[in-house]
DNA sequence: CCCTTTTTCCGTACGCCCTACGGATATTCT
DNA sequence: AGAATATCCGTAGGGCGTACGGAAAAAGGG
């Protein structure tokens, strides 16, 4: 699933803002709407995984031909920058108190959005859909970390390296909690399978550390539940980092 | 670019760990050997991104047929497998020292990384090819980490939480980097292409944080300036936490 | 009421992708 | 010389995204 690029961009953002077309009122009358096919394409991602999602299967599910979704999306690539941008709206942005709170709930809805959606880790967040999920998303975090007492740059890149630990986390966390849902294969399967790689090519002396942590119980864990605590204590040292810098700068 | 998954786990544990079959002397001499397929993969990749990356045309760029790379690899999956491992072993591990000074040079090495293989960000994390590359950098950090004084437990989760970050915060750097080198079109470029969006899309009132860190000048740097500057910040933020963690635990 | 205009619908076709199959080819061993 | 073995690779099949252009369905104008 890749993103745009190619396409006409103002063409993109009348599409991600919903901003309609001057219509004459002649014309057939459409079968489907861009809402609809946007819900499509996300439910056919969510139930079968990205390459689930073709143009000939979303056109499918809607029971129309494949080339009608041309009429109202220009390609592949800008509808799935549309499916991101309408994800990213589902997060419940609202609470305010707090500014770590805050993060902290924009933590945890971003953790059940990536398990409702682990699609949206294989879309790239470099030069993303500019669309009202993003800027919701920014505005929040910007908003809570203003009251932290951070100078505006600061703030910026306390933003931008919070979004990437929390996404990037975030999906590591979805992509356990599901990768068995839809691979049919537990995280245990997994391993089972791989019980060659301990037995014929670890090698401890060559990886003390990776030996060591073993043996002392460092990966007793799961990996769901690895990923989970990996989650946890990275969010933590992150805001007390952050915490941190504000007292300093006041 | 999808990663391994059907194919037998055995098999590609052999290849990533370059453990050659028992041969017997007899028959046809290879033309190309795997390591050969491998860079030429890498080299492709590198060149024209991800999608330029088929099977054809790393054939092509080896002067075979196409089918004749599958007797050496059993599918696509398990070359980028194979090319996912091959670039984690180009970092540089040796240092030794203070436990910080160690995650930092990792962290320096993972920006110039995915600077010489953008492509690296687009291929999933979990579950990953359990080769040379993967356990050398696992067992790098968690022996830096081992000396800064956490329980195995927590260690296993520091480990993670700043592979997620470091490797999350260094794709995002490098593709900003090089985005313009590969797509031919500079970040000033792409936000010039969309100057509409201020100008039609944009609401102040909507987004009144956005809108004042604007104001504060939070938004002066250019995109790869910002990335940098989220990536200094975020591991900056992130050490001092784990370092005030491991403090506690003494 | 027909005809033009406008908009959407969608069948066909093209080029590219991965890869299953099986015959051709080149080497060694007996 | 012939059998055994491993690699090479042309062909073909099923999917993919989408350019093209005609069919279909509505509204407006005569």
């Amino acid at each position: 699933m890749e993103r745009s690029g190619g396409g006409d961009p103002r063409e993109t953002l009348r599409l991600l803002w919903r901003s309609p077309r001057a219509r004459s009122g002649r014309g057939r009358p459409p079968k489907v709407s861009l809402e609809k096919i946007v819900a499509a394409a996300v439910a056919l991602a969510d139930r079968e995984g990205p390459d689930a999602m073709t143009m000939d299967r979303v056109a499918a599910s809607l029971g129309v031909g494949t080339m009608t979704l041309y009429s109202h999306v220009p390609g592949k690539a800008e509808l799935v920058d549309l499916m991101v941008d309408a994800a990213r709206q589902e997060l419940d942005l609202t609470p305010s108190g707090p500014w770590r709170a805050r993060i902290e709930h924009y933590a945890k809805q971003t953790v059940a959005l990536h398990e409702r959606h682990p699609w949206l880790r294989t879309v790239s967040t470099v030069r993303p859909p500019l669309g009202p999920g993003l800027l919701a998303r920014d505005n929040f975090l910007l908003a809570a970390l203003s009251t932290a007492g951070l100078p505006a740059a600061e703030m910026s890149a306390a933003s931008d390296s919070l979004v990437t630990f929390v996404d990037g986390a975030a999906a590591n966390l979805a992509e356990h909690g599901r990768a068995e849902r839809l691979s049919g294969q537990s995280d245990e399967a997994w391993w089972a399978e791989r019980q060659v790689f301990w037995e014929s090519f670890f090698d401890p002396a060559r990886y003390p550390a990776i030996a060591q942590t073993w043996h002392d119980g460092g990966f007793d864990r799961d990996a769901a539940e690895a990923a989970a605590n990996a989650f946890d204590l990275g969010l933590r040292a992150l805001l007390d980092g952050i915490a941190a810098m504000a007292e300093r700068n006041r």
